[in-house]
DNA sequence: CGTTGAGTTGACCATCGTCAACAGGAGTGG
DNA sequence: CCACTCCTGTTGACGATGGTCAACTCAACG
């Protein structure tokens, strides 16, 4: 297998990019992922606090936001775009460990050492947290903690469901998976709608269901020619979404 | 695939046995695992307090000791004996997600469901906690909160590095990387020896790696014929450490 | 209008799954 | 003690799923 050439991984690693003003201090008063993130267990007070520790930082399509085993240096709430993470082997083989979309956080399992890449898909703005910072309010706001907590296990949970459907499930039943699994998670944004966004390339879909591009294509093609769905610009429209769903249920 | 036929998972699922006469109060002053565990985070006295709260259980082999999708009413702290963790496909498909040793905590997550199957591969020894109180206890114990916090991190990494292990890696390599994962967990308790036991079925190996049965054969008969490993009474002994660990860093 | 990169499709083939037979050990019962 | 079953594990033959290689389309961009 050539998995070493099969992807020059070109990626900006240059500065993040700071968009402009935005600089020290954020509004997480009003912020639009707040509910979605363990933010929702502080207080306006707390928040306010936490908002002093926060700084705006957006990154253009293919920028890095952290990179693997690099000092891990801080904490990043992602408020606007997509996100992948990613695992390399020395080799060059590749594995999409996540995609992350506004409300989730990034680096925090808390080790000193990012424990993947992660770099943007889209135009992404984010909450950017010292890490030791971070760690010392966790200190004083053990709900917070707790939050936390319960959003680590439920990453813990899903990549859990995720080595099942890499390890148990033919091509075809993980694409449809992904994608139900995928409109899910944009539910709490659009109201579940039934066409999917898909802001990362087939290679970024194969590298994360442990598949080929040509196979996650083939399989793509596929549903399509069922009418299972409708290939449409940057994603899918799930026009069976419940007989998807009995597939990907398994 | 003929996967609901593969085994016919017969598990034993009656009441745990409660070892004779420890019943109520255990020992955690003593506890072998203690160096091991998030208890550690704890002074005596705190961990005297955690003790009033433990019960010790003992399982033995193939005995139940979670189900999936039952509600979570206990956490255990595993201090004897082998675990395996799994979850199940509604079509009977199985996926092993991690064996659990002494030291290793089972239903951290904190979810209200049992994300899945737990049952003893070995006669199990452990101390199990009713999750109310646990969780009232971790609400006093904000480092104790911190050290599980860390310790589920690790869980998500190692389960991460799982993805990988499926998704991006043949047959062979899976197999070395499990030995050497194994190794490398049971090293704290035997000092790094080159003889891995390996308490689980091949068919437990296989589900793990998202593998057969006979593949996962195939794969060690290869090694042993290369006499890069020995085959010994439930476990393997590694001959070339060093060039599997190679193999298993890709 | 040529170039580049993403995506699709086809032909071929290798890895791993399937099916089957067999070996060896543990437990059971005569 | 042996015969028998049951279970785990091993090995072989064969085939299907998905990987490999290659050609092609199409859109974006200079």
């Amino acid at each position: 297998m050539n998995y070493a050439a099969h992807e020059p991984l070109v990626v900006d690693r240059s500065i993040p990019g700071v968009c402009g003003h935005a600089s020290h201090g954020v509004d997480c008063l009003h912020c639009k992922v707040r509910p979605f993130s363990p933010c929702a267990a502080l207080d306006d007070r707390e928040v306010l606090e936490l908002s002093v520790l926060a700084r705006a930082s957006c990154y253009a399509p293919r920028q890095a936001m952290m990179t693997q085993d690099e000092h891990a240096d801080s904490v990043l709430n992602v408020t606007e775009g997509a996100v992948r993470l990613y695992r390399l082997l020395p080799d060059g083989r590749r594995q999409v460990v996540g995609f992350a979309i506004p409300g989730d956080f990034l680096g925090l399992s808390m080790t000193d050492r990012n424990v993947y890449c992660a770099d943007a898909l889209t135009a992404v703005t984010a909450c950017k947290f010292n890490r030791e910072s971070f760690s010392a309010f966790l200190d004083t706001q053990p709900a917070f903690l707790r939050k936390l907590y319960d959003m680590v296990g439920h990453e813990l949970r899903l990549a859990q469901e995720q080595m099942v459907i890499i390890g148990r499930r033919t091509a075809e039943e993980r694409v449809v998976c992904f994608l139900v699994g995928l409109r899910r998670r944009w539910a709490k944004f659009n109201g579940g709608s039934v066409t999917v966004p898909l802001p990362m390339t087939r290679q970024d879909i194969a590298d994360f269901l442990g598949l080929t591009i040509e196979t996650v294509s083939r399989a793509i093609s596929k549903l399509a020619r069922e009418k299972a769905i409708v290939v449409v610009p940057d994603g899918v429209r799930l026009l069976e979404p419940a007989r998807l769903e009995d597939i990907a249920a398994g």
